[in-house]
DNA sequence: GGACATTAACGCACCGAGTGTCAAATTACT
DNA sequence: AGTAATTTGACACTCGGTGCGTTAATGTCC
């Protein structure tokens, strides 16, 4: 609803005066379902939060730890076909607008620390240590570049791109060697 | 100056009236010298940026792509210890900070941009290509890991904490298997 | 040194996001 | 139906940020 204003008219241009009256309601009641405008784009993130959790707890401890979280990340990421359209304007608001861009940060960081939760526990550790706080980082920054590609070339296949990604940093010291050649 | 405001009142009790009245200058004056009152903390992000290119060049090409750019980081981030107490002002207001939080990904993505234009010189890709964001992503992921680490642990050393980061990221795939202990 | 152009300072009015308050409307309960 | 609880939304306000237009500095050329 809200969000084809933004796809159409985008998003900085869209007042929450503009959305409140499509939807038929008052500015205040907006306010009431919604913290920010920012909000409405990141639909129900502790659901995502929750899939990741499951996902990553559904591997056994015999998983190697960066398998296991590609493919807790990779499952947490399929989505039926019908909501991929949905899916892709949302990530394309939130790659290309700036102020998204930014306010997504603050989810980003939940995100994280569910994987540092489970790094921690995998590690012995505490999920403030370094090295969970790093593993979580790097789940995020190749999600996040997975999905940027994502949305720039749309031919191109979600999961695909996000094992293609987590696999690479796997042989991470092994492959990036000068002269190696790029696949 | 306005440092210290933030650092007392708390960034978001400072009004940029307050600010201005400081400084003893208009508050329309205030915004010609920054963009916005999150522009303050980062201060001339531009030299971060062109210290990180230049250290980046500076390796030569047969050393591997993950150890440039860890040397790179690390020496990017190597500061004369009478500006770290500065440094840790503004980087504990950004980590702890919602609002500075939240901006500072805009920053990020531009000093992303320059480890995705290096890694695909060294990968002879694009920068747009998929590994040359994974490899942005994740460099900055473990660079934040460390800073994050840092602001909390201030007896740690930022450049030895950076260190380790980058080095654990070497051999990701063969210390994080199950039952590894952690170091 | 004086006339002129340029740039900085800044007051004013405005917009949009977000919040607190309070009264009216709706809904739920018995 | 009548009462209590909840929802809605109008109003006023704060704060960040911008456009505009005016005044004050600052430079520049003759």
């Amino acid at each position: 609803m809200a969000l084809d204003l933004f796809a159409t008219r985008g998003f900085d241009a869209t007042t929450v005066d503009d959305i409140a009256a499509a939807v038929g309601v008052g500015r205040r009641t907006f306010f009431r379902y919604f913290d920010s405008k920012n909000d409405i784009v990141w639909g129900d993130f502790d659901s995502v939060m929750e899939r990741l959790r499951t996902a990553l707890a559904g591997r056994g401890a015999d998983v190697p730890l960066m398998e296991a979280l590609r493919h807790g990340v990779v499952e947490s990421n399929r989505y039926p076909p019908e909501q991929l359209p949905g899916l892709r304007i949302r990530m394309t608001l939130i790659t290309d607008t700036p102020a998204l861009e930014a306010h997504s940060a603050l989810r980003y960081a939940a995100w994280r620390a569910v994987v540092a939760e489970f790094a921690a526990a995998r590690l012995a550790a505490d999920p403030a240590d370094l090295m969970p706080q790093v593993i979580s980082q790097v789940a995020l920054g190749t999600a996040m570049a997975s999905f940027g590609r994502w949305v720039a070339h749309p031919e191109e296949d979600l999961e695909a791109l996000l094992e293609e990604a987590f696999r690479a940093l796997e042989v991470l010291d092994l492959s990036l060697v000068p002269g190696a050649r790029p696949r």
